[in-house]
DNA sequence: TCGGGATATTTGCAAATGCATTTAATTCTG
DNA sequence: CAGAATTAAATGCATTTGCAAATATCCCGA
């Protein structure tokens, strides 16, 4: 079946257990629901565990940069942000170049904040793999850079 | 690199753009975001457009069991419905041989919006799929039941 | 069959979220 | 180079969300 034809199907036609961005939700819902626990214990919320775990990787974006990786709304981050920065795990610095932007930094109490919950995201993945060879992992993961290629509207 | 070996990686050795769950998160929020503009103007929200989707192709189910296929809290889904049912698009029951239990089922003014909804739905998954060949398309959709398989803690 | 525990859904309430607006600074254009 | 248009981030506000508790019903074992 060419693309011409199958965005012409209903959902019935095709089927949720079918439908790739019913499976992705689906399968996100439970992973992020898993880890809501272990954040609640932590004082986390999603944008905030996502707010550390993007700053554990990229040293002092830019909030909008963030805002993309997170894929959290600019005012929600930064009042996510406000909350990490009263608990000590953010820094906020002011641009050089330009003192309308302000760049974030992790620090060592929010490094340590996210290597606790990290053992727990990475199970989270281990269990969503199960039983998958590596090879289909990897095809799947290669895919997934695919499509990111194909929606995202910034150049991060 | 086998089990025991990947879950020991930390999130900076793996990579973000390798990271199976981030990416998800990442595609699905744009989805979502994408969509949200014409939900929006269909007096949509996300879990009102879930129920939907799923309502039009699975015939009266229970709402707890809608709470599954939707991947939302039973008690926003309660209200959701309550709003949906406001709007005429969908209608509760109480199930005949357990009278806690409801079942819902979509009207036909639901299932006309979700039909004005759906070619937008269709058109962001064709925009993910961009240039990825039909082949491999399959073979990411059957990954993805894997895993479905693997994280559900229900039968449905 | 009676009562305790489980289950399905709804509701109260505080917290989180998104949109629109504001503030401040930069860049573009004539 | 002045002023308009754009951009980055923060804030006001109404809505949405999730957890916990309430309500109603069902099921199981003594």
């Amino acid at each position: 079946m060419n693309d011409e034809t199958a965005i012409h199907l209903r959902l019935g036609e095709i089927g949720l257990g079918n439908y790739a961005p019913y499976l992705m939700n689906r399968i996100m819902g439970r992973y992020n629901a898993a880890l809501r626990a272990e954040m609640a214990e932590l004082g986390l919320t999603t944008p905030k565990m996502r707010a550390l775990a993007v700053l554990s990787v990229v040293e002092g974006p830019l909030i909008r940069e963030l805002s993309v990786y997170t894929v959290v709304e600019a005012s929600t981050l930064s009042r996510a942000l406000d909350q990490l920065r009263a608990d000590g795990l953010v820094r906020r610095e002011v641009d050089a170049s330009d003192s309308r932007a302000v760049r974030v930094f992790i620090s060592d109490a929010g490094r340590a904040t996210f290597e606790t919950l990290w053992p727990h995201m990475a199970a989270g993945q281990a269990r969503m793999f199960r039983g998958i060879p590596e090879a289909e992992r990897q095809a799947f993961v290669g895919t997934l850079q695919k499509m990111l290629a194909n929606i995202r509207r910034h150049d991060i």
